[in-house]
DNA sequence: AATATTTGTTTGGATAACCTAACTTTGAAA
DNA sequence: TTTCAAAGTTAGGTTATCCAAACAAATATT
């Protein structure tokens, strides 16, 4: 039993979309959906019909919209590669919060379980790294200003990690 | 005069996949092109056509196919993209070789101007930043594979950091 | 040159998404 | 309870891709 069956870019935005009005709304309804996706109601339906088939969702005609367990699930991986994606784009890469959101909203459904795995490790170690850390990104930020390295600022920054106290062993 | 204009990532696919066999075999052919795409020689024609009509490929049926100044200009930035994206994946993310490919291939479509702008200076700052570089990404290796940091590996690591000289002032 | 093979195009058909506009159902106010 | 506005669905149309298979052109072989 394959637990992610093949889903267009579009039918995993559904998902998604249904899984945040869930949150917010308890339960999801068509013209909400729409309206998050910027569609017409009248494309909603023939979308919930294909989910409700696949068994994602429980539809039927004019009721209010749930998530089956198998659909809850993998609405939550998509909005969990979202997360991923997002908070790389803006936390690490400085990306502006909407620009981040909106790329990371396409990127969802590009990346591949290995690299989305390889990312989220990747963030941690930026952020654990006695190396890098926040200290560090923000001379990123510097470094993107002024378009390349800084020796006097590579020496000095160098010079201050030297000072602070190694970790016991 | 609008440099880019809308285009479906398909065509993207098919611009990309011209300026590869430019470069590899002088010329574009639609057997060759379809080969490249993994989709039939039938359905090339059409994409070319509409390649033509937007002005970024010379098509004129039955002759080989040669990019515009424009389609060349717009070719590039994809290939550009992608370069950028599988490197990143490739070799910081260590994600491997044929996964990062087919995954930058997916991404270039999705990702916007600002976040490849920061995506490559954040590239060139974890390469030429004495904090990190190539003996950094090393240990991020170590990361993944154990899941997580190492008191004692981190402690030898800042030693080992500090005994090097610092830069010139 | 005549024929065979390869390459390229056309045609007709399928599917996925979307839209507009007409129609149906639901549920709340009069 | 009747009525009516909001919400949801259906029907018909458009566009973008793709395929299969028939057909046409170009090239290679004999």
């Amino acid at each position: 039993m394959k637990t992610s069956p093949d889903l267009s870019e579009s039918l995993e935005d559904y998902l998604e979309a249904i899984l945040d009005l869930e949150r917010t709304s308890k339960v999801a309804r068509t013209k909400d959906i729409a309206e998050k996706l910027a569609i017409k109601p009248g494309s909603v339906t023939g979308a919930l019909k294909a989910l409700g088939e696949k068994g994602l969702i429980n539809y039927s005609p004019y009721n209010f919209i749930t998530l089956t367990p198998q659909g809850k699930k993998i609405a939550q991986e998509i909005r969990n590669r979202h997360k991923t994606l997002k908070h790389f784009l803006h936390k690490i890469l400085q990306v502006d919060d909407a620009t981040a959101d909106a790329t990371a909203c396409r990127m969802e459904h590009a990346i591949d379980p290995e690299s989305l795995e390889k990312l989220v490790c990747f963030v941690d170690f930026i952020q654990t790294c006695p190396r890098t850390g926040e200290d560090w990104l923000a001379h990123f930020t510097e470094h993107c200003r002024s378009k390349g390295p800084d020796a006097e600022q590579c020496r000095a920054c160098l010079e201050e990690l030297r000072s602070k106290p190694l970790p016991e062993k």
